[in-house]
RNA sequence: UGGGGCGUCGCCAAGCGGUAAGGCACCGGAUUUUGAUUCCGGCAUUCCCAGGUUCGAAUCCUGGCGCCCCAGCCA
């Protein structure tokens, strides 16, 4: 089983479990993640998957992956697979257990029949607007289809007909007979087979009926002996219907339980929004590293343990609610500054003279600055550096909390010298070109007594810097409104997936696929899986380093 | 006066009659060759509101108010 591991606080559904346990009404814990593979998997499942897999884990019990493949005009073998990779990756595993509801449609169909012949179930002839018009409507009680009371015989040799491929798309519909007055709107006589003449992905052209989620979910879970069947609020209202099924076609009852689910500001996690978004080519993919898809994440660089703790941060209520993105990057941040090692790179470069040091030093720099365990590499230092163009200013707004290089300023160069900028070169525009500086040679792994410099920048040596393809992007979706991401389509800039180039030191070209290294002082940086293996490996930005210097501006 | 659900700090969230955990965010301050990390400290006399029961209520009762979900032959 899984690895994962879930530090448990409390929650309403262990209570229920445990519970369930005391009582006796359950002996184990079976759980089930029930995907629909209509498309990538993205945050919001990934909250689903740590809660039924950890619990199941946690009770020693069972979580099944079932595909929910009963609607066959929006599912493709491409997400089944896809599925599969993102569970395993966040660090579950299904075992046996996997299972797709289109293996239990003759079970289905089967149970569709004797609901027909117990009278609980009604081929309608109606159009699919006749039938809107006659469901009523949430004040108005509904009308009965006039089709209501064919003779089981009739019902029995119509919905005969629909499987045998007779009736065209929306002629008939079998429907159970429960109450077309009921206040819950799920109970007014619902669907239960429609008829679609497509092609399923796994049977083929074997059906031209198809179960309806209402009347294949419950029975789904029954045939698996799932306990505890854990769905999303808007799902509150079936549970009537669950039952009901259950109860008419006496088989085994799982426990249905609703959770809100998840909501992050600043991200688009509508699978409708995220379908168009690749279809319409605003992203490179599923996978592309703004997705807040689980492999989107993955690529840009999320450890999946940051994405286990994320889920077990938030906690899981019956109310609505919106989790800030700061949550969640602070488990990334978490989780990558115990295992990057350090390196420098420089985004924007601005040259560096240092005018009294004449040669190269092979310095040592450790890998991580509170891991010596974690080693060290080798630094190339020498007299033409470059350093970031942020780290230089003419004139500071408030040069008490400015620590950086200034006219006449000391800076330590990280893992090296304290340097002091005594001159600076301008262009013809007034742009700073080059700044000369001198080494105060006696500071290079110490700070002699007295000295004290508070800035620390880094840099790299011009003659050794390696170029290395970056991508910078702050957020997933880069939109002004946090709670909605209404403006999706025009909040992802098309420059943000553009490749520009930092200037790193020469130990980086041993970067592997999937490896991260946080730049000092700039962020944590993953090398993209999808685009490493040919020539230079590609840098994503997995999220920034916390920078009070941006608040001092 | 359709039904169902939910309301505890800016955002999450414990608490289930005994006198408001924790995390994120934020604000101090210490250490630091990353303005990072780490570390200390601050951050709800109050739990949507109003009544009531009780020695005692966020927790029980009554009445309000607010928000979310449901009228697919989607899941």
């Amino acid at each position: 089983m899984s690895t994962a591991e879930t530090p448990v606080s409390s929650n309403f559904i262990r209570t229920i479990i445990n519970e369930d346990l005391a009582s006796g009404k359950r002996e184990q814990v079976i759980t089930r993640f029930p995907p629909e593979p209509n498309g990538y998997l993205h945050i919001g499942h990934a909250k689903s998957i740590c809660l039924n897999f950890g619990l199941a884990n946690e009770y020693k019990g069972r979580c099944h992956l079932r595909f929910d493949d009963t609607n066959p005009t929006k599912e493709e073998d491409e997400y089944v697979e896809a599925i599969k990779e993102d569970v395993q990756w966040l660090g579950f595993d299904w075992g046996e257990h996997l299972y797709f509801a289109s293996d239990y449609f003759d079970q289905l169909y089967c149970w569709a029949l004797e609901l027909i012949k117990a009278g609980k179930a009604y081929v309608d002839s109606q159009s699919a607007e006749e039938m809107r018009a006659n469901r009523g409507t949430l004040t108005e009680p509904g009308k009965n289809s006039p089709y209501r009371e064919r003779s089981v015989e009739e019902n029995l040799a119509l919905f005969e007909k629909m499987k045998n491929g007779e009736f065209p798309d929306g002629t008939h519909i079998l429907r159970a007979k429960i109450d077309m007055a009921s206040p819950n709107m799920n109970l007014r006589d619902p669907a239960m087979y429609r008829i679609l003449h497509a092609h399923h992905h796994r049977t083929g052209d074997k059906w031209c009926i198809y179960p309806m989620y209402d009347f294949a979910h419950g029975q789904e879970d029954s045939i698996e002996g799932v306990t505890h069947s854990i769905c999303t609020l808007e799902f509150e209202d079936h549970r009537p219907l669950y039952e009901w099924f259950i109860k008419e076609l006496e088989i085994f009852a799982p426990q249905q339980i609703e959770f809100a689910r998840l909501n992050l500001s600043y991200t688009v996690m509508s699978k409708r929004k995220l379908l168009q978004l690749v279809n319409e080519k605003f992203v490179a993919g599923w996978d592309d590293p703004r997705m807040p898809t689980v492999s989107g994440m993955r690529r840009r660089g999320y450890p999946a343990a940051a994405i286990r703790t994320f889920c077990e941060r938030i906690g899981v209520g019956r109310s609505s609610n919106w989790i800030d993105l700061s949550v969640l990057e602070d488990c990334v941040r978490e989780e990558l500054n115990e295992t990057a090692y350090r390196r420098m790179a420089v985004l924007d470069p601005l040259k560096v003279t240092i005018t009294n040091y004449d040669q190269v030093e092979m310095l040592d720099a450790p890998n991580h600055p509170q891991q010596p365990e974690l080693g060290s590499r080798v630094l190339p230092m020498s007299n033409e550096l470059w350093i970031d163009r942020d780290d230089f200013m003419e004139n500071p707004p408030s040069p008490k909390k400015y620590f950086r290089l200034g006219p006449d300023r000391e800076v330590r160069l990280r893992n090296s010298y304290i340097i002091k900028c005594d001159e600076y070169i301008k262009d013809e525009n007034g742009k700073v070109i080059e700044l000369k500086c001198s080494a105060d040679l006696d500071t290079l792994g110490k700070n002699p007594e007295g000295r004290k410099v508070k800035g620390i920048i880094h840099w790299v040596s011009a003659a050794h810097a390696v170029k290395v393809p970056v991508r910078v992007y702050d957020r997933l979706f880069n939109q002004e409104n946090p709670d909605k991401a209404e403006n999706y389509l025009d909040a992802l800039n098309p420059e943000s997936l553009t490749v520009t180039e930092a200037l790193a030191e020469p130990s980086l070209t041993e970067a592997k696929p999937g490896e991260t290294f946080q730049f000092e002082r700039v962020g944590y940086f993953t090398t993209d899986n999808k685009e490493s293996s040919a020539g230079a490996p590609v840098f994503n930005r997995t999220v920034t380093l916390r920078d009070a210097w941006a608040k001092v501006m």
